[in-house]
DNA sequence: CATAAAACCTATAAAAAAGATAGACTAAAT
DNA sequence: ATTTAGTCTATCTTTTTTATAGGTTTTATG
């Protein structure tokens, strides 16, 4: 599962890709419309803009953008920049990889495999599906 | 990613099914084999065996065995198992449900879409693929 | 220039989860 | 009777997650 501070920064990129034309956008007006913790908010906005996926303005009329329109913002980046990595197991993590320390060989090892399947079919959808892609909802 | 539980819990079960025919294993032939820690494993075995998954047997020449062949124990299952939801997302998840709170209606989050789809990718892989698949790697 | 607004920064705390260990108990084999 | 090996329950430690606190800096504007 995601971690709170990942859901919460998705919920906010989405408010925020909303309201690309509005200029800045205040914390407190995305802590208050997506009902979280506005100081935690906080924390996590300031991440995003030191990775360079937001930007800030200071003082009154400030706020927080996007610093590349919605449908350049891979849904991946946003995952592994808070949450680290999407393969289920750390073998087979393409960004954070540690070598298995209960088998003997990697190569030979069926789970590897499998588990490396699962990353491909997770990564086929998060890396190509953006902010724009989840702006709304096309079944 | 996966806990170590779930980990060690797979490694385990490969070794089970590695040696079906010769009777129970020993916990700590399988701690050895595996390199996990043998207190650990002990309460992730009774765990599996709570789950019906797993048979034993007590004093000389017991230990544990799969109580069914490996073709037919999903990785799905064992995952759900011990690490719970297999979903990104509370909101998508088919097994651990929780209504999302940070957005008016699930209906129309293209969130929830996107992540459901991530699921399905991973569960037509999970639920599909059984320990049998996991013995040896047929690239 | 003073004031207020709003992001920035750092530290810390509280809670939950993960990982690991301890030790007494029960069942089975010989 | 003794030994072997799983069972059960409790606890402990460490790490991670979630959240809060409070002062600092920057900017707009009257």
């Amino acid at each position: 599962m995601l971690s709170k501070k990942t859901q919460y920064a998705f919920h906010a990129l989405v408010h925020l890709a909303e309201n690309v034309d509005k200029g800045p956008i205040l914390i407190s007006e995305i802590a208050q419309e997506k009902n979280i913790s506005i100081k935690f908010l906080e924390n996590i906005l300031l991440e995003l803009k030191n990775a360079g996926i937001l930007g800030s303005k200071k003082g009154k009329g400030g706020g927080y953008y996007l610093m590349r329109p919605p449908k350049e913002i891979a849904l991946a980046k946003i995952i592994r920049l808070l949450d680290g990595p999407i393969a289920l197991l750390p073998c087979v993590s393409l960004n954070y990889y540690e070598r298995c320390e209960n088998c003997r060989d990697e190569a030979v090892c069926g789970l590897n495999e499998v588990m490396g399947r699962v990353r491909d079919s997770a990564l086929k959808i998060l890396e190509n599906k953006t902010l724009k892609d989840i702006l709304t909802r096309n079944n």
